[in-house]
DNA sequence: GCAGATACGAAAGATTATTGCGCGTGCTTT
DNA sequence: AAAGCACGCGCAATAATCTTTCGTATCTGC
């Protein structure tokens, strides 16, 4: 099932959800250029192979009382499998953790973080990630602020992509 | 309308919306405990005083052809507010840098970028990011592997806080 | 205690989701 | 080539959901 490939339709219906993931099937179906049943079947196969994860509002951090956004560069003591997987595990038990990340290069991780403010984060950070064992470096810059948050991947570059290929 | 604060029903709706944003509203409804009608137009209220910002599928990269995320550092020559807003101007306008958040500390900025290879970011990299005026230094670190993506707040979290504030 | 505002829930009509089925297209087989 | 097969579309019908309307309860402030 990995190797199905993907028409364009199943390219346009990824990137009309990707956009807007509550659109109704009647609308994707009319923006696609098919009718309405085989664009639900569509979209069902695609879920169930893996190419859309889930849906999820955007909701505003800041409008909810998270005012306070961290990128933290972490760098292990051990970089040994059992040691990255082992932070991997508390980063994934850390709420305010959102994301986390393997890099190459002299950091190991970098970590998305949420907070309600400024203490909380400085709690977290001194309280939760500095004690962590194996935890060797940590460097934080705080989020002043976004500029840019588009999810997921550019669908106009794949096409672009793909059209040279042919 | 900033004003405007949210209940525990409320809150229960974005969490539950930012796990699963394509619930039908009747299925929303039944987990936060009112009826269809009302849930309905508190979801409406939320969109439109912008506690939700939108609604995204979630589509998995790697399957699309999307085998390189990096994160690439930035720092710009000068801090003008003018330059700052230019620079961001022009992340905007590229369509693999997804991510592009202002920093405090030694790096302006940090832009998570996606692209369908190594080669088409060095591309990237070296003639359009280096190339950019007012761009002094650039470092980019690749993800090995992602451990967390977890989308939005931690809405366990806001929960504690309000019910240690009561 | 009494307006007024606010928000709920029931009912009804409109819209949408979902299933079943027949048809056409393209590919393989003979 | 022509028959057989698989695949995917669209139509039609049903089930579920969405959305509006309306009457009622609860709360607030006077």
């Amino acid at each position: 099932m990995a190797g199905t490939r993907l028409d364009p339709i199943d390219r346009k219906i990824l990137a009309e959800l990707q956009a807007d993931g509550r659109m109704t099937n009647v609308e994707l179906a009319k923006r696609v250029g098919i009718s309405a049943p085989p664009c639900l079947r569509r979209v069902r196969t695609l879920e169930e192979a893996g190419y859309i994860r889930g849906y999820h509002a955007d909701v505003d951090a800041r409008e909810l009382g998270f005012e306070v956004q961290v990128f933290a560069m972490v760098g292990l003591a051990s970089q040994a499998e059992v040691d990255l997987t082992a932070f991997e595990d508390r980063c994934r038990a850390w709420p305010l953790v959102r994301e986390c990340h393997m890099l190459n290069g002299e950091v190991d991780f970098i970590l998305k973080c949420a907070a309600p403010d400024l203490s909380s984060f400085q709690r977290f950070l001194t309280g939760e990630l500095l004690t962590t064992p194996n935890v060797a470096s940590v460097k934080t810059s705080l989020v002043i602020r976004g500029a840019k948050d588009e999810p997921g991947v550019p669908f106009d570059v794949l096409e672009e992509r793909l059209s040279n290929s042919a």
